[in-house]
DNA sequence: GCGAGGTGTTAGTGGTCGTTAACGTCCGTT
DNA sequence: AACGGACGTTAACGACCACTAACACCTCGC
């Protein structure tokens, strides 16, 4: 595999990418393992087969983490507190409420597209955590969804709670659709803008339909 | 397991649900694997665990499928084939697009409530499958997607078709994501009625907002 | 009554997979 | 120049799992 002549075990190698970011390897096995355990599930993937993304060989990755398990928590626990961190920065930055629940809608939307494998493990692979961090993702995902429960309660008082966390979780179905809608047929996909602008009034345009003819 | 007091090991033991419907160990067969397959993913349950769940032991489901794919492949390709032979039984019962429209949405609505294991397989367990039948898969879901891209484009002409079939895929992750949304807190969930009504509106408002400001 | 076929059972087998063990190389520090 | 740690390697182990083999019971149609 590796392209040295040689061809030794160990060391540095080559830098494959060069300049790499802070925590390199981590990040970069991070990365590969979300976009296979996406496209074919946590116990569909191997060890071997995630060390052969980045460049190493199946049990060196037990130098980065402490099994496989670790690596799907990471992921889960990141992206969810990602999730709500940022929401509840637009919350803080934004004005009334409806300019909050338009930023919620952005936000979310730009994780839909930017993290589409981690979108999907999101709620697809939470039941192969270990109790404890499947206790954690749920705890960080439900206070998510209760901060848009409120922003949308907010701009639509009359609507009860239990509509309102339905359709907010639906809204979220709604947006995390893109994984599904990639390679339609010849190539005619909208572009990223265009995407996220479609997905935002879809979003919008459903929210404004939540409380009743 | 077997109630019986001297625990014999062959035949019918006792009808457990009686007045089995038609096929009642095949069809028992599939429900119980969806259910299982929806719940902890296709690599994430044993033949073992799905012969329990029907009340024979591993290796007795051979006598009813060739292997476990065949059981996934056999959901995947009943559920595609029903989604699309009830679409196309609706849009020709309907009235106007519009009426076609709101049949549409009816109608897999009625799917994501009653078959949410099923739906949940539809579009997670996809790649699991033989390539034959995923491409029989494949080729049922796209007519079901553009049975709906026809219609949604009757009724808001101005739609591109990419634009349109985008906002079907949305559609169809909001009008999917009732399985995510189970046992939100203390119990305050919508029922059936109220659910399908909140879908329909919902689903019905994205419609609206999908051709421009 | 009695084979035949349908439907179970338990025991075993081959393969895959996560994880550990033992070892080697390179680099920065002293 | 020796050395410790970071980072890899290959080999092997133990568990699990889909599937097969061999055998048993129950219910029919003749």
């Amino acid at each position: 595999m590796s392209s040295s002549v040689t061809d030794q075990t160990g060391g540095t190698d080559r830098g494959d990418d060069r300049a790499d970011r802070a925590g390199s390897r981590r990040e970069q096995i991070l990365r590969e393992a979300a976009r296979l355990f996406a496209s074919r599930g946590f116990h569909g993937v191997g060890v071997d087969e995630i060390g052969a993304a980045v460049g190493i060989s199946g049990p060196g990755l037990y130098r980065h983490f402490p099994g496989k398990d670790a690596m799907l928590a990471e992921l889960l626990v990141g992206i969810s507190g990602r999730l709500l961190a940022e929401g509840r920065r637009r919350r803080a930055a934004a004005g009334d409420a409806g300019d909050t629940l338009d930023s919620l809608v952005r936000g979310h939307i730009d994780f839909a597209l930017d993290d589409r494998p981690l979108i999907t493990l999101h709620d697809r692979e939470l039941d192969r955590l270990r109790d404890s961090d499947r206790k954690l993702v749920r705890q960080l995902q439900r206070q998510y969804v209760e901060l848009w429960v409120e922003v949308v309660r907010e701009v639509h008082p009359h609507v009860a709670e239990a509509q309102a966390r339905a359709a907010v979780h639906a809204v979220f179905g709604l947006l995390n659709s893109t994984p599904h809608s990639a390679v339609p047929r010849g190539g005619a996909v909208p572009d990223r803008t265009a995407m996220a602008d479609l997905l935002h009034r879809l979003a919008l345009g459903a929210f404004s339909a939540v409380g009743g003819e």
